[in-house]
RNA sequence: GGGCCUGUAGCUCAGUUGGGAGAGCGCCGCGUUCGCAACGCGGAGGUCGGGGGUUCGAAUCCCCUCGGGUCCA
């Protein structure tokens, strides 16, 4: 079993996306609620008959009842893990706990877990029990129980909770665990037949270098009628007779970089039970389509289709992708993801793209995700109550990312139709492998399209060619990730290291701003030394520490350590695992040693700064929510003593007067000088007291709870000021947008604020002195200048039209005529690129039959621009050999259209050479000409 | 991480071996009208995403970078 979840090719143009297994819907086999067991039938089924709320919930209850504390699932975002794209199993959350990067504070837990999984994509909607998104139930021990209990325990919950009948339970377990198939065999009593022995890739976990471990799994039977019919069907098989339900994995080896393996001092158990699969059994349905908390979304979806599910088999597959789907991208914005073009936004947008195609499938051509948010909402509230005050916001989020799906594909039925064209024109009716990549790879449009598309017409599509284009995208792909390689992360490593070693840091900073501390761990280079000198770069890990380390948004303080010897400036703290505080500095003067007493100090100003700005976060987040609504939640913050930085989801801009309103709410409360309490108390009880919880952040047990008066209350772990009052000053100074439907706000407080007044003050004042009036007077002053400006420019616009009109006058004048056309050849300098083609236009306009060459220096360049008149051009005439011939002499050279040509050059000490040159060329082509000319120069009328 | 497409007026976009930054809609003013729509005339509005390079000359070619789209991992 793999842990975690890839992103899958979602469009895959060979599934067609209408294959199916063989076996269903034979249209005989009656759907709901019928009983697997006839031979128990007498007495009515006596198996129970949970609703998927209720299994989950017993779920639960058994396990607490087994001494387990139940915690919530996470979010599908998983925190502090980069190296997992989503949440794929009910372990992710507790992954540090059997990496031993952190202690758990209790060592039984339970939890349902909302999942989401891209690795079967493409068996989604065809087989009865894939799905992306489901919930998994587990039971999970931190160095507590083992094989033994989990095993007797998960056989306890499914005989006789769930009362499935013994016969028709199967085990696997891993190839050599002999533990495991002894408990099977000799303590439940399983018969040997029923316990198949499986391969690494089957019942074995691992996650590369790590915690890894044999599992073993729970199958149930539903019958040969669900079959392959092999003889030798059994769990492992690819068919659908044998479903697993749960999977116990027993975490008792750490596997190395060689891929040895260790047996771990403390073992774990990380089970999970698929919820739907599960109540798909008990519910005696056909598939988890069919459980009664999806299958009302499955109707939904099928209403609005206006057809009935199991009425065709092929819409029977869209409508179940459909569902499935909708759940996962319900959940994945809820938990705060928002469609991108990369990782988890990435995999929410296919997801969504998916849906919607299979909905054109179903001849729904409008945006529909929207409208169903609704339904999903409804039959998810019982397990997940937070819902349903996002569900707006939810709906928004989809909506709008449909209506982009839709000109997607508008582009792409544009691009395909004028492809179709291109075919239909070379009566080839076959469009190639190439195009169809194209529209694929730099369009998004899917290939199904293309080819329903393409077939109306009558074209077929070359899908050989196209799969050989998918084949080298992929290869290259698989190249470049060769190249790279994969990345280490021996520094996590090392500070879990350190963690084993040390205390954990006690954090003071609180209540003080200077400590004496002794040092722990003092490392150069990432190596453990006894001793640093002036000019090292140290991190120094000490046993308390009134240093903020960087969290929740907020930056971490400044200051210094001073020891009997030397002193280090603090430049940076992190806590890279938890329990470790790492101080990272460098050694400003003297020597610092391991075990030696210091004093730590924070530099206050710098501490007190960014307090305020935290404070004010706060009170902006809670105003932003009353003003905006609930939608309005933090989506990200960065805590910083010049400035604070608050995205929060919304989907239009905010105009000036919210903005305003904004900011007098904020300061209103900051003048009401509202004490900030900060409590510690369980997480339920927080929450229940209104606290404003975010869902990306992991809390424990225990939370502190910031609160400013009765205005605002929070979760968060970071330092504020005493009174709303020592915030200050409150100044929005940019909104903006970060990402679709995120906001930004940048806002000042204190002395950012007071600075930001001093230099607007600045500035109206230089304002006032270079306008020579005072600061009331700049408006009016400005716009009498602006007026002035603009009436100046008009008598200047018309002196210079005067002037112009004078100067091609006298060229006119000294106009030559050579076969029958006026040649006009002058150096104007100082005149500009522009001017020059300007006075060209002026004088051609006036003559019947004409080529002009005019030249001008400037800034140490030659400009050169040459004209003809339309009937010189007719006969052959080329401005461009008149100016390259000239721009020669002056060391450029040019080019240009047959009636206007314009060419450079960089030595205005031989302008008039090129002149004449130029026009050497000029008559020499006008004499080509000869006898076709005109009438000769014609002044024209003003 | 690797590709491909894309960024020009408030909006939708055109811009052809590199050589005068444009259209439609919208906006403002004037006219027509009792008034509005429509229409006519006039006008404002552009760092051609940003930076560097090649060139006499770059919206156009090359490199880097930022944003958007899309595919593969």
């Amino acid at each position: 079993m793999k842990s975690e979840g890839t992103i899958g090719m979602i469009f895959d143009p060979q599934s067609t996306a209408i294959r199916r297994l063989p076996g269903r819907h034979d249209g005989r086999r009656p759907r709901r609620f019928h009983c697997l067991y006839p031979e128990r039938l007498q007495g009515g089924c006596p198996m129970v008959r949970w609703t998927a709320d209720e299994l989950r919930q017993a779920f639960i209850d058994f396990f607490v009842s087994k001494g387990h504390a139940h915690k919530p699932g996470s979010s599908l975002v998983p925190k502090n893990d980069p190296t997992i794209l989503l949440t794929s199993a009910g372990m992710v959350q507790f992954k540090p706990y059997f990496m031993g990067t952190e202690t758990p504070d209790v060592r039984r837990v339970t939890t349902y877990q909302r999942c989401l999984r891209t690795g079967d994509i493409e068996n989604v909607g065809s087989t009865d029990r894939h799905a992306t998104f489901f919930e998994m139930l587990g039971n999970f021990s931190f160095g507590d129980y083992f094989k033994e209990e989990a095993i007797r325990w998960a056989w306890e919950f499914v005989t006789e909770r769930m009362e499935l009948p013994r016969e028709r339970l199967w085990a696997t377990i891993y190839l050599d665990d002999d533990e495991a198939f002894q408990i099977w065999h000799e303590q439940i009593g399983l018969p040997r037949e029923r316990i198949v022995r499986l391969g690494k890739e089957d019942n074995f976990w691992e996650i590369g270098v790590g915690p890894c471990g044999p599992c073993s799994e729970i199958h149930y039977d539903r019958g040969p009628q669900f079959g392959c019919g092999r003889d030798d069907c059994r769990p492992g098989c690819d068919c659908e007779r044998f479903m697993e339900i749960w999977n116990l994995v027993f975490i008792q080896f750490y596997q190395d970089e060689a891929g040895q393996l260790t047996p771990l001092e403390q073992k774990g158990i990380d089970t999970g039970m698929g919820l739907e699969r599960a109540a798909s059994i008990l519910q005696g349905v056909g598939s988890i389509f069919e459980v009664d908390l999806v299958r009302p979304i499955l109707d939904e979806v099928a209403r609005l289709a206006g057809t009935r599910y199991g009425a065709d088999p092929e819409k029977d597959v869209s409508l179940r992708v459909i569902t499935d789907h909708l759940r996962g991208i319900v959940f994945l914005v809820y938990d705060g993801v928002l469609p991108s073009n990369e990782g988890r936004g990435y995999v929410l947008r296919r997801l969504l793209r998916r849906a919607a195609l299979h909905g054109r499938l179903l001849g729904l051509e409008e945006p529909f995700l929207g409208a169903l948010v609704g339904r999903v909402v409804e039959q998810m509230k019982a397990g997940y109550p937070e819902l349903l005050a996002q569900q707006e916001h939810i709906r928004q989020v989809i909506d709008w990312e449909e209506r982009r799906f839709g000109e997607t594909l508008d582009q792409g039925v544009q691009l395909l139709e004028e492809a179709l064209n291109r075919v239909e024109a070379q009566g080839t009716k076959v469009l190639d492998g190439e195009q169809v990549f194209r529209l694929y790879d730099t369009y998004g449009f899917p290939v199904e399209l293309t080819k329903e598309l393409a077939a109306a017409r009558g074209v077929e599509v070359d899908e050989a060619g196209f799969q050989q284009q998918m084949e080298l995208q992929r290869s290259r792909a698989r190249a470049a990730r060769e190249a790279t390689g994969y990345m280490g992360k021996p520094g996590v490593e090392r500070y879990a290291e350190l963690a084993r070693e040390v205390p954990p840091t006690r954090f003071t900073g609180y209540e003080r701003l200077e400590e004496e501390a002794q040092v722990l761990a003092l490392l150069v280079d990432g190596q453990p030394v006894v001793e640093a000198r002036a000019g090292d770069q140290v991190e120094i890990v000490l046993d308390r520490t009134p240093f903020y380390a960087e969290s929740g948004g907020q930056v971490p303080d400044r200051g210094t350590l001073t020891g009997p010897g030397g002193q280090v400036e603090v430049e940076d703290v992190q806590r890279p695992v938890a329990g470790v505080v790492v101080h990272r500095g460098r050694v400003r003067s003297g020597r610092i040693r391991r075990d030696e007493v210091v004093l730590a100090t924070v530099d206050a100003h710098h501490r007190w700064d960014t307090a305020r700005n935290h404070t004010a976060t706060h009170l902006l987040h809670q105003a932003l929510r009353d003003a905006l609504g609930q939608h309005a939640h933090q989506a990200g913050s960065l805590v910083h003593p010049e400035y604070l930085r608050f995205d929060f989801t919304h989907f239009q801009g905010l105009d000036r007067g919210q903005l305003r309103e904004l900011e007098e709410e904020v300061n209103h409360r900051i003048l009401q000088a509202l004490p900030v309490t900060t409590t510690e108390m369980a997480y339920e009880e927080a929450i229940a007291a209104g606290a404003i919880a975010l869902f990306d952040e992991k809390y424990g047990e225990r939370v502190r709870v910031v609160a400013i008066g009765e205005y605002s209350k929070e979760l968060c772990g970071g330092t504020h000021v005493h009174s709303s009052a020592q915030v200050g000053p409150f100044k929005i100074i940019q909104e903006g947008s970060v990402a679709a439907g995120v906001r930004r706000i940048t806002a000042l407080t204190g002395h950012g604020t007071l600075k930001l007044v001093t230099e607007l003050d600045e500035g109206w004042d230089r304002l006032a002195r270079l306008l020579g009036t005072t600061r009331d007077q700049v408006p009016q002053q400005v716009e009498r200048l602006a007026a002035q400006v603009e009436e100046l420019q008009g008598k200047l616009q018309k002196m210079l039209d005067q002037q112009a009109t004078s100067l091609a006058d006298q060229l006119l004048e000294r106009a030559e005529r050579v076969n029958g056309a006026a040649v006009v050849v002058a150096s104007l300098p100082g005149l500009g690129k522009e001017q020059l083609r300007a006075m060209g236009d002026r004088v051609r306009e006036r003559l019947r039959s004409a080529a002009v060459l005019l030249g001008t220096e400037r800034d140490g360049r030659v400009q050169l621009v040459a004209m003809a008149t339309p009937d010189l051009v007719a006969k052959g005439f080329h401005a461009g050999r008149v100016v390259q011939a000239a721009a020669k002499e002056v060391g450029g050279g040019g080019g240009g259209r047959p009636d206007m040509a314009e060419a450079g050059g960089r030595q205005p000490e031989r302008l008039e050479q090129a002149l004449a040159v130029g026009k050497e060329t000029l008559k020499a082509q006008l004499g080509a000409a000869a006898g076709l000319a005109g009438d000769g120069p014609t002044p024209g009328e003003p």
